[in-house]
DNA sequence: TATGAATGAGACTTCATTCAT
DNA sequence: CATGAATGAAGTCTCATTCAT
C-alpha cells in the first residue's frame, strides 16, 4: 500500500479527513470508484456517517479532494526530483522519471488518477485540467531552460505543445506502465528516457518551425 | 445532432438495437454517462426495459458497444480521408485533419469517446486500448509511407511512438477542441496541422536516434 | 404421477389440449401455480405459445380448466364408489374413504384442488363453489337414503349443513392427508370412517334440533 | 374500513412497519393479493420501497405477518367474547357468534384470511395451521367445559373433531357470509346457533362413539 | 459525533402476453 | 401451427443521502 509516498497517510491520520482520505485512497484504488460505496469508505477510516457528510458533500466531492491532494504531491515530487538533478540537461528526465517512478510503483493510484477518476464530474475534470497544465508548465519550462533557448514561438504554440506532450507521456504511462496485466515490465529508465527524448525533441522541433531545418 | 454522421443513426433505426444505439449517442453525450438512467434511454428510443435488457446485460455494456461502434466510425472516416487525399505528403495530414474535423463538428460524441467513457468499465477500456493501437497504427503507417523510410527503428520503439503521438492529440483535442465553453474557437487546420508537424517530426526523430543528429 | 388416475392422462394425449391439462397438472402439483411458467407448461407440453393461448385466454383459465376437470372425475369416483357399494349403509363411507384415498394417493394433485389453487381467481372460485355443493349435495342424499328418513328439517339447514360437512372432510383431509411431511401417515379407513361417523351422527343431528332429544 | 378494529391500525401509525401493516390490509382486502403491488402498498402507506424491504423480504412475507396480526386479533376477540359470557353453556355459542360477526362486519378481511390468502405461500399455511389448531382447541376445551364431561376419547380423535368442527365453520363462513353478493343476508344469530350446535352435538358424538347411545 | 431508520432513485430480472413471420 | 422478438408490469436489490436521537 501507500502509506509511506502520500503525506496524509503517514499522519498516523489522527484527523477523520486524512482518515477519509486515507480510506478513498485504499478503496478507490483497490476496487474503483463506483464500487466502492460510502458504507464501505466510513467502515474503513472509522467514522461515522456524519462525519463523511460533514466533510464532503458527497462521494465525488471526496474524490475531487482526494484527486486534488494526490495530484498536488505527486507534482511536487516530480518536481523535487528535477530540482535534485544537478546535471542540468538532466532535469527533465529525472522529473520524467520520477513521475513514471511513481506511476509504476502505485499503479493502482496511477490508474485511479488517470483513468478511473475520469468522467466522474466536472469538479474533478476541473482539476485535472488545472494539473496537467501544471505538468505541462513544468515540463516547458525545464527544456527551455535545459536548452537555452531563447523563444520564438508563440505562447499559444508553447501551450499547445506542452499540453500534447503532457498527453503523450500519460497515454504510454496509461498502455505501458500501470496495466495490472503487464507481464513482460516495462524498463522505467528506458520509457522516461524516451519521453524525454520525445519532449526535448518535440521543443526543438517546435523552435525549428521557425527555422525550418528538418521538413520540406 | 449526429444523424447524418453515424451509419446506425441514419438507418431509420428499425431495429431497437439501432434504436438504443441512437438513443445511448443522444443521452450520454447530452447529459453524460453518469447521468443518463436506463429508463432515460428505453424512453428515448420507445423500446422496453427488456428489449434493453436482451441485447445488453447492463448500460455499461450499451456504452462498450456504442463505444466500439462510434469509434470504428471515425477511425474509417479517418482512413478515408487519407486515402482521398491524392498528395502523398498530406494523407497523414488529411487524416488527422479529419479525426480534429469531427471532435469540433460533433464535440458532444467525441467528448463522449474521450472523456465520459473513460474509467466506466474495463470492458470500454480494452476495446479504447485496441482502437488507440489501431490509430497509433494508422499514423505510423501514413507517415512512413509518406517519409518513404525503410525502419532502422525497433517495434517496441514504434509502438511506443504511435501510442504516445495519439496521446498527444487527443490531449489537445480534450483541451482545445470539445471544451463546450471554448471562447475563441481554435482553428482547426492550425491545429491538425500542428499535430501533423509533431507526429511526422516525431517520427523523424525516432529515426535520428538511430543516426543521432540532434542531441549529445 | 397420475398418469393413470385421471382420464385425460390416460388419453396418450393426442390432442394439444389433453397435453397442456397434463403439463398443467404436472407442474402445478410440483411446483405450484406461481413458480409454473407458461414457457414451463408449453415445453412439458411440447407445444408452441400459440396453442396455448388459442385454447386458453390465460394461466388462469388453464388452471380454472383443469381444476373443473379435475374436480369432475374425483366427483364422479367419489359417486361411482358409493354405487358399486352394495351394503347400503356403507355407501357414504365408501364415498368418502374413496375421496380420502384419492387424496392421498393423489396428493400433490389434492394440495392443488384444496389449497394451491385457492384465490387464484373468481372462475375457479366459482367452479370450486359449485363443485363443494355438488360434493355436498351427493353426501346430504347418500346419508339420507341410508337412514331412510323423511325430511322434517328445512332446506336452508340441510344446505348449510352439507357445506358443514364438506368443510369438515376437507379441513381434514388438508391436516391429516396432504401435508407432504406428515411422518406417521394417518389410516385412510380410521380417518374415512371417522368423518363418515361425523356426517351421519350430524345429520341425525340436524334432525334431532326438529325434535329435541339431545340438548336442553 | 376497519380502522377501529384492528390495533394496528389504531396506533395512528407512526411505525412504518403499522403503516405497511394497514396499507396491507386495506388493499389485500380490496383488490387481493395478486392484484395489489408492492408500489400500491408503499404508496398507500407513504413509506419508499425500501423501507418495504427493509420489513419484509417479498410481498409474501408481508401477507404472512399481516395474516398472523390479524388471525391472532381474532382468536383474542373470539376468546374474550367467550369469556365475558356469563351463561357456561353460551360460552362456546358467544365464541362462535363473535367469530361469525367479525367475518360479517369485516368480510373483506374475513375474505383475505380465508380465501385470499390460502396457497400464497407455506409460510402462510404453517400461520394458518397453527392458528386453526388454536381456534380448534378453544372450541374444544369450551365445549368439554360447558358439558363438564370428563374426557374417555382419545387425543388424536379430539384433535380430528376440532379440526373438522374449524373447517365446517370456515366453509359455512365462506359459502354464507362473506360472499361480497349474498342478496338475503343471513341471519348471523342464525348461523352462529346453528354451528354452535353442530359444534357442541359433535362432541357429544364423539364421546358417544365410546358409549353409544344415538345410533343403531 | 455516532447510530440507525428512512428515503428515493435507479439497476436488473422475470414473466405473461402479443404479434409478425 | 411454430418461433422468436418485443412489450409492459412488477418484483427485488443496492446505494447515496438525509434526519432524528
Amino acid at each position: 500500500m501507500s502509506d509511506s509516498l502520500f503525506l496524509f497517510a503517514a499522519k498516523i491520520e489522527k484527523h477523520p479527513q486524512d482518515k477519509l482520505l486515507h480510506a478513498a485512497l485504499t478503496l478507490f484504488s483497490e476496487k474503483g470508484f463506483r464500487d466502492t460505496t460510502v458504507l464501505d469508505i466510513v467502515a474503513f477510516a472509522r467514522v461515522s456517517k456524519t462525519t463523511f457528510y460533514n466533510f464532503y458533500k458527497s462521494k465525488e466531492e471526496l474524490l475531487a479532494h482526494l484527486f486534488e491532494t494526490l495530484i498536488d504531491e505527486v507534482l511536487e515530487m516530480v518536481k523535487l526530483a528535477a530540482q535534485r538533478e544537478t546535471v542540468l540537461t538532466e532535469k527533465a528526465y529525472a522529473g520524467i522519471k520520477r513521475y513514471v517512478e511513481i506511476c509504476q510503483k502505485e499503479h493502482a493510484v496511477a490508474r485511479l488518477l488517470l483513468v478511473s477518476s475520469v468522467g466522474i464530474s466536472d469538479e474533478v475534470e476541473e482539476i485535472r485540467k488545472e494539473a496537467y497544465n501544471r505538468f505541462a508548465q513544468f515540463i516547458f519550462e525545464t527544456v527551455r531552460t535545459e536548452l537555452g533557448f531563447t523563444d520564438t514561438a508563440s505562447d499559444e504554440e508553447i501551450h499547445l505543445f506542452s499540453q500534447a506532450m503532457v498527453g503523450a507521456i500519460n497515454q504510454v504511462v496509461i498502455q505501458q506502465v500501470i496495466q495490472p496485466d503487464i507481464v513482460k515490465q516495462v524498463d522505467i529508465d528506458d520509457v522516461a528516457r524516451f519521453l524525454n527524448r520525445i519532449a526535448v525533441g518535440s521543443y526543438m522541433f517546435l523552435l525549428a518551425e521557425q527555422i525550418p531545418f528538418v521538413s520540406e
